[in-house]
DNA sequence: TTTAGCACTTTAACTTCACGAGTGCTAACA
DNA sequence: TGTTAGCACTCGTGAAGTTAAAGTGCTAAA
């Protein structure tokens, strides 16, 4: 059965004010609320309808309705409204733009702030990795008589260092036979193709420096690694407890729970495109535009995230992929997650291909 | 007046009680407790006493006593026992110890993982600045023709490296000049003197590549600089939902928003020796040993952290030194959360000196 | 098709009441 | 003089009962 306009409109009204108020919505308070001019009884007999539909749900036969999970897909499919930004709101992201960094995850982690802020839920963020990338060039600086800076610059321009220190004398002479080595022996393959017999062969051609060569391997290897539980950054945790669907400190546990100890799960959940990651925990995938999906909460499993919403959408920038996830009460605000997910999305890429521009600019500016 | 034996020995066990229970202790419960032979009457005049004193409080007529925050400060000062720490436990610790990081960072992030797990509370860590520190030599390593990797060295011999991307042409010798500019203008000398007239000077020097200057210097400095609210890393938060403590969401909120948003007094808390940052919290600061403190939350204000007690010690690794403090309710188990980080910071500093070494070792095993 | 009216249901909030736990005091005891 | 038993008193907790408010579903009228 085909839902009629009216019965869209009311839905539409339910589910707006329950996402503003939190408690179930009557047939009284809604004739005053939207843009609906009926009698509560009228009201009443379509709300009854859409109950039987499964778009509804009561709590108790004395109680308002309340939107099901359904009505909630619906809602981001078709009813939800676009949210305009503030002045206010839009300059908290355009600042955000200016932050001085050159590093990808401070611009993640302080973007998860102020997009926690922005729609008092939480934010989970985290930078993707890009599977299988290898090593193209390994470069040394020298640092002191017993330390090196080691300089891996991978097959997709990424550039990670790490700072090495041994228990042997280090000089220039050294660190570039260390550097030959590596260069000839590693470059472009991955930790799979590092035998015994290539480890051996190294260590002949380091000579002195062979005990160095294995804490190499590992670490250089290790660095272009994915950054364990670590890499999912979350902000804004307080901000659920002001949610009364949260003042329930078990369903509280179990959600902190996942951000604490199962941040695997969640990485899992963020980044990758299959659906079927989603359900495992209790979600409903819901595809929305280019980049942004929408996950609804289950009700009746008793997962974590049954009484969640989730907004999330992936922001290309440079070479590497962000992610970046709003996550709030089923009834969040669908809305403001959306428009707050969407400027910010556009403004990082804009700002990505250029990068230390702002900077530049700066300089022009004085 | 002074505590007799025997008052010690009562308060101890209402003390050890209350932190098993987390319930008001009565007289009665007593004498079934702790190596106390005496009747209820007597037990309960000597409570009474205690109260005068100030060492319990009522919650009211006919509820048991609870210790004050006095009591607990003379607790861990003279009346808590040494905690054995199970070799389960240590052995917790232990495998720690062979987690193969070279980043001071990932290990403390892990240990504070460790001991949130061990103590069933929250842990704080973080990586103190070494303050005034300034660059004592720059480096480069050429990436591509639009970006280098600026190396950085300081005084103190910690070494930072930032990938910085360019619109300009950069090859060899172009890095060669950015890199003479620096070490001669900006070696050995704070941002307060770098002055408008050094980086005219500085820009003269740079000919071409002029308008690099002003945002590698922004970079240079950001580097060593504190790294903002990021630096302190919290885990287990979940753990403090099992304390009836804080089944009120309110206390709850108040706690995680100092986390969230006020890092920075955390920071503070953790990283000044000055007792002042502590009184501002609500806490009083007790010294215990050597590295160790410990903090106890005031009753009678109404800050986040009336009803916690915190343990935290200083952890010197290397050239830097790390804190690692337990937070939890105000009747937390401060015998376990003193052993589990005094057994921690004695390994750490243990392996610290040798660094890189379980590595080498490793090469020698195979 | 819409609306007004009304009986019915259910929860939340408030009272009352009895019970249990624990205290403080007094008097007896060693 | 220090310790203990006994007892009256206090206070919070939980059960049971009651009321008020909110909202529904149904019926009949507009």
């Amino acid at each position: 059965m085909e839902l009629s306009d009216r019965k869209k409109r009311i839905l539409k009204s339910i589910i707006d004010a329950y996402i503003d108020s939190g408690e179930p919505v009557g047939s009284k308070f809604l004739t005053s609320y939207g843009n609906i001019s009926l009698s509560p009884a009228t009201i009443r007999n379509e709300m009854s309808e859409l109950e039987n539909m499964g778009y509804l749900d009561k709590p108790h036969t004395s109680a308002g309705r309340v939107p099901s999970s359904s009505a909630y897909r619906l809602y981001v499919d078709e009813l939800m409204e676009n949210y305009r930004l503030t002045m206010e709101e839009l300059n908290v992201i355009n600042e955000l733009m200016h932050f001085k960094a050159s590093e990808l995850d401070k611009i993640i982690t302080q973007a998860g702030k102020v997009m926690s802020e922005l729609t008092q839920c939480v934010t989970l963020s985290f930078t993707r990795e890009n599977g299988a990338d290898t090593i193209s060039r390994f470069d040394t600086v020298f640092v002191d008589e017993t330390s090196f800076l080691l300089v891996m610059i991978s097959g997709t321009k990424q550039v990670r260092s790490e700072h090495v220190k041994t228990e042997y004398y280090i000089n220039d002479e050294a660190l570039c036979a260390i550097r030959r080595v590596l260069n000839e022996n590693l470059t472009g393959i991955t930790l799979e193709n590092v035998t015994m017999p290539l480890i051996m062969k190294m260590e002949a051609e380091a000579g002195r420096l062979a005990p160095l060569i294995n804490p190499i391997i590992r670490i250089a290897f290790s660095c272009f690694e994915t950054e364990g539980d670590g890499s999912v950054k979350i902000s804004g945790l307080s901000n659920l407890l002001s949610y009364p669907e949260f003042s329930d400190v078990e369903k509280l546990r179990s959600l902190m729970d996942m951000f604490d100890k199962k941040k695997g799960y969640l990485k899992n959940l963020l980044s990758s495109p299959d659906p079927q990651n989603a359900e495992n925990l209790g979600l409903v995938p819901q595809d929305f535009g280019s980049d942004m999906k929408i996950y609804i909460g289950n009700e009746h499993d008793g997962t974590a995230f049954s009484d969640t919403g989730m907004v999330f959408c992936t922001v290309p920038m440079g070479n590497t992929q962000s992610v970046i996830g709003i996550l709030g009460p089923k009834r969040m605000d669908y809305r403001k997650a959306v428009s707050a997910l969407r400027v910010l999305a556009e403004n990082m890429e804009k700002t990505a291909g250029i990068e230390n521009n702002q900077n530049t600019e700066d300089i022009n500016e004085q």
